[in-house]
DNA sequence: CAGTGGTCTAGACCACACT
DNA sequence: GTGTGGTCTAGACCACTGA
């Protein structure tokens, strides 16, 4: 058993909820779990205790445990199957490759995505990644440059700015190897442990610049889409600031709005 | 009491989930609670019967009450406010004014947001509007254009088109008379009894051409967001396909990827 | 078959809003 | 105080998976 898990469980407190300090069962649970997952006690695709275990783990009764787990099911951290039990989510479920990408093909077919790396240096943060991900200005980030493919056709330039506190290893070599066929945040948490949560994304028309429009192979000063993105892994804790450049003559950013 | 409510009572089904018809009772409520939502039982800001009541006249516990208005709580479709009881879900809400335009000042400062009516007329669907709104081409829709000012800026340029069958009575007059200071939505919803609760947008870049670049103040050409949206009302209809034309030079769509 | 999550119940008690 | 939603429990039974 995991020592975050079992020494966590008498912090577990019922008090009323006069005290400034109260929160339901159910939440503490789900800060034990989110620690967990964080300190990955479990990792990606990873089967967790049954509810009825972690119930009798926290002494709390399975009902509560379930609520914790429903919230997290929700925000897609785990995934639950019916008479098989419950999972960390993962890039790399069939259904969540790609999860974060918005841009679907205009006619609606399948393709077939490609990511070719351009470029991977370290760098000094500039003042806009700086403020992304937390950073002092001159601090080293990992930059990125690649283009994605979706069939034969380049679509999305990216510039990606990770923490080089957790990326530092990450050079051209081993994305050009291993970083090709599978999502590239399927490949950050197998070979560096990290799980991309949650994102925001801020999103422009703009310009194609020259060297963009190059890589895109459109005309200069095409319209473009400009996709900033912060993504986060376990603990709200930012880990990769990115600007992607998409060509929208034959896709679209598709949002559902609730 | 509704009468939809209560002749829908007895076609609850309590049975084995090998039927092929069957469904959880706690969905079978929600489906219920829809028709009445739909059918204007409970209007927009209405408040519903508690969970007691509810449980009592379907006869089923609170919990699977409880399940039914969870779910649709996480929709939006209904409010809970512990102490006061449940309601049904307004655009009129303060936190749910503009609750489906993603766009936001870059400099994240409140902006006033006002609406300029253009025109108003009825016209026949063209291919694609039919299309949208699984109407027949040349069924008659109303088309709208108009302006939308964050503060005393001109920022978005709207091409909306409403089913005629709903929507034939209104006119531009109307429009300047009562629909500036609300949202559009909280409009529709007070005149028409229309509630939109759920949409899908699809967005690109595209140069503006120049009647729109004129009324965005913008120069011809200049890259601009194009926005398509697909309104829905209860029961997944359709009922508004709508162009918008965004310019992001101050402001940007945003968006959280979970 | 045993073990998992999924549904449903009944009841207790708490927190909040209004009167 | 009364009535609302919010939390927590214990237990029963169902549905799905895989050995």
């Amino acid at each position: 058993m995991s020592d975050a898990l079992s020494s966590s469980v008498p912090h577990i407190i019922r008090q009323a909820a006069a005290s400034p300090t109260f929160s339901p069962l159910y939440r503490q649970i789900k800060t034990l779990m989110m620690s967990a997952l964080g300190a990955g006690e479990w990792g990606p695709g990873a089967l967790i205790p049954s509810e009825a275990e972690l119930a009798a783990r926290f002494g709390v009764s399975q009902g509560t445990v379930r609520k914790a787990i429903d919230e997290m099911a929700a925000e897609n951290l785990l995934v639950r199957r019916q008479g098989k039990g419950t999972f960390v989510a993962s890039h790399g479920d069939p259904h969540a490759r790609y999860r974060f990408l918005r841009l679907r093909p205009d006619n609606g077919l399948p393709q077939q995505k490609r990511s070719l790396p351009i470029s991977c240096v370290v760098r000094a943060a500039d003042a806009a990644t700086a403020v992304a991900l937390a950073l002092q200005p001159g601090d080293p980030v990992v930059a990125i440059e690649r283009l994605l493919y979706f069939d034969a056709r380049p679509v999305v330039f990216d510039q990606m700015f990770l923490l080089a506190e957790i990326f530092a290893e990450l050079t051209l070599a081993t994305l050009e190897r291993e970083g090709r066929a599978e999502s590239l945040y399927r490949f950050f948490e197998q070979r560096f442990g990290v799980h991309m949560i949650r994102a925001e994304e801020w999103v422009r028309a703009v310009a194609a610049e020259a060297g963009v429009a190059k890589y895109l192979e459109v005309a200069p000063d095409a319209p473009l889409l400009l996709v900033e993105r912060r993504a986060y892994t376990y603990a709200d804790r930012p880990v990769e600031w990115r600007r992607g450049f998409y060509t929208t003559d034959q896709h679209h950013y598709y949002n559902e709005l609730g």
